[in-house]
Order: C-alpha cells, then structure tokens, then sequence
DNA sequence: GCATAATTAAAACATTCGTTTTATATACTC
DNA sequence: GAGTATATAAAACGAATGTTTTAATTATGC
C-alpha cells in the first residue's frame, strides 16, 4: 500500500507519530502534521476528534504496535533460562524504542514514550495499566528467577527501575550521546551489542544487589 | 532576602526555572513566568532579551548552581577509594537533580535537564562542553580506577552511560514511577537510599564488564 | 537639584494555532 | 438514479502568546 492508496485515517496516524515524536504535542501543529499527512486539516478533526484525542490515538497505535512486534519474551519460554530471558527482554526494549522496523519510518516512538514519563497525557493512564505495569511485573518476575531468591519489591524495584532506566536513556539522549561520542550512539546497526551491554552491566548488578541482600555488610561507611 | 525584596532579576530567573522545569520551554509563557515573579512582562524583555534568551540563562543558573553546591566528588580526594568515589557521584547527581535544596522550592530543575537531553535547546551546546563533558570524563576515570585496567572506550562509555541513565531516570519518571509504586518513588528523605541502591548495581554491572572483558566467553549463543 | 539613564508599567501588534463553519465532492442505499 | 451519509476542501474565527511601543517612574551622576 503505497503513501497515496493508504487510507487518510491512516496516514493521518502515521504522520502524527512522526511529528508528535519529534517535536512534542505542543510543538507539533496540526498543520505540520496535514501537510506531511498530504490531508486537508479538517480531515484530521473529522476522523479525529481534535489534537488531543488524535495524540491518544497515536500513543495507543505506537504501543500496541511496539509490543506486538516485539513482545517482552520475544518467543523465548517460561522455562527458558531466566539470564537469556532478561536478554530477550532487554532487547525487547531496545527494538521498540529504537528500531525503525514496523513503524515505517517512524524514528520517534521511543522519545514520544519518554515525554510521556516526563510529562503524562491524560490517554497514558489507560497504557500505564494495560502495557507498562505487566511489563513490569514481567520483568520483575526474571529477576526473581535469576536471583532464585526473593528479596521482597523494595529490593526488586530498583532493580527493575535500573534495568528500565538504562533502557529509556538510550532513547531519551540519543541525540546528545551522539555528539559526546558518535561511535556508541544508537544506530539500527548496533543495537544488538548496545542492548547486550547493557543486559551484562544488569546481570552483575543483579547479582550484587542480591549478594548485598543475603550478607549486609556490617562495618561500611 | 524575601521574595519582594530580591531584584527584579533574580525573582524572574528563579519563577523562570521553576516554570520551565514543570512545563517545558514551549509550555511555560512569559505572561506566566511574570506572573509569579510579581513583575512586568516588559521587564523580562527587558532584562533578558526574550523568552529565548531568557531560557539560556535559567539553563545557565541551574547547572552553575547545581554543580557549584554539589560537586561531583563532594569533597573526597583523589586518593579515596574509587568505589566510594562512585557512590559520591552518584549522590551527587541525585542531589541535583531532585534535592530542593539551594534552589528555593525549585522542584524541576532534574525535569529541565532531561528535557534538554530529549530537545537540546541551542544554549546547550556550551552547557555539553562545560559541564557534561568533564562530567563524564571524571566517570569513566573513576570507572577505570574501580577497575583497575582500561578497557578502552567502547566498554567504558556504555558503563557511564549505564551508571548516569539510572540517575537521570529517576528523576524523568519520578511522576511515573510514583503511581506505580509510591514508596520507591524518589523523596527528599530517601535520595541517599535510592542513590546507594543505583551504587551497589553499578559496582556489580562495573565488575561483570570487567569480568566479561577479560575472560570473552567463547559459546554462548 | 536637575538632566540623563535605567527600570517598570500598560497597551497594542502581529503571528500562530486549534477549531469551526460552510461548501463541494464522493460513496453507498434503496 | 435520486437521496442520504460520508469524506474532503477552503476559509474564517477566536483565543493565546512573544514581542514591540509608548509612557511613566525611579535611580544615578554631576
């Protein structure tokens, strides 16, 4: 289905995640998004309702696309080793947040999810409770399985925070890493070994928490 | 000094960084940023040259500010030892991002980083060279020494990037995070605790590089 | 003490943007 | 094939916002 064939809802869509992605929901504009949509702007607030409620659309299409092409386990098996389980994991995110596959083009889905955290809309609450707290729980529930013990959420949810947090910096700073040191920015190229960097860095840091949570250290100051 | 008799100056550039860090550059309006300050909007044109401008140097101030009180060594000597040079690093970056301390009820100035690491605003280029850069530099040195052989930079800046995107999620999420889990959530009383959970994990992940570097595992699919 | 500069105040301007309205075209139903 | 619903197009509206202008006030230097 080429850019013209495609239905005007859709291209509608396509163009607003693009836009809403790079620039924000206050800096992109209706307009921006009819002109790079080939659409008249009362097509927009036809089909949707208003800005408002075509950003909710956008989100629900950007999440429901990212998780249905890469799903959390990424196949993998509840009985599959928890390490490579995490891996998938990672990558999952990694994919969903950076990759240019399944999103035609669409080269800002992860920032758009990062300015959600920043700033939520009133449509994130719905994708808080259906997407990202099972991920969530998902995640925490490999950790569980690699540490084989369970140390109890306060010790579980830093971990997951940590997992979670280096993830999102990679695609909340892409920009700015890439002018610090341009060879370790994100590329579709590296993601793999970017991702897998960063799932090692989380299995010792797993384990460390763990060792700290079976022999607290009595004299450290 | 009171809130009325502070310069004219001085009350725009703290309203400014409050209202910039909660709303964004494009959401926060001069007329606003007047309002609280209890001044004209012509004295913001006039002091600073617009809103732009005015901006720059809000960036300026919470970065001068943030690093001036909170040093990223907080006073520890060279020759401390480099773990617990870590930890004060990370303190340290917690301390300014969400300490409200030294800014007067500013509750954004983390939320303002962050935003300039999602949309780089044109006065954050000297911002990068002046304060980023060392930043990172003092990282990846204390990485090194922590352990004790250098690896090159294509295993130290994911490790810095890894250490610096736990800190720098806390403080972009925080909202997220606090309905999702209240009590992990990101306080003034529990920042040490917080930062010294980010510690322990970045010391596992630290030594699990390492580990990876000097031993490469030959199957491991 | 006065003249000049620095600062603050109030109003007006020009632009941008989301939305609405009105008109036209296309598709579908009976 | 007429009539109705659906969809697109063009223009206009109204509100918000950054900036400028013009006037008034205050501080400063001699």
């Amino acid at each position: 289905m080429s850019e013209q064939t495609m239905p005007t809802k859709e291209r509608i869509l396509r163009s607003a995640g693009v836009i809403f992605g790079t620039k924000g929901f206050k800096d992109a504009t209706i307009r921006k998004i009819a002109e790079d949509a080939e659409v008249n702007i009362a097509a927009i607030n036809y089909h949707f309702h208003g800005k408002e409620e075509l950003y909710g659309a956008v989100l629900e299409d950007v999440f429901h696309t990212g998780f249905s092409r890469f799903p959390s386990t990424l196949g993998l098996g509840e009985d599959t080793d928890p390490e490579l389980r995490l891996r998938a994991f990672i990558r999952a995110m990694f994919y969903r947040l950076q990759s240019r596959e399944g999103w035609g083009g669409m080269a800002g889905q992860g920032r758009l999810i990062a300015r959600e955290l920043l700033d939520p809309s009133p449509a994130f609450e719905n994708i808080l409770n259906r997407y990202i707290k099972p991920h969530k729980d998902l995640l925490v529930g490999i950790i569980v399985d690699i540490m084989r013990i369970n140390p109890g959420p306060a010790k579980l949810m830093p971990c997951a925070l940590s997992i979670i947090g280096q993830c999102i910096y990679y695609a909340l700073a892409s920009t700015v890493i890439r002018t610090i040191s341009a060879d370790i920015a994100p590329t579709e190229d590296n993601l793999d070994q970017l991702a897998d960097s960063v799932w090692l860095f989380s299995l010792g840091g797993i384990a460390r928490i763990k060792e700290e949570f079976l022999a607290p250290p009595k004299a450290k100051s």
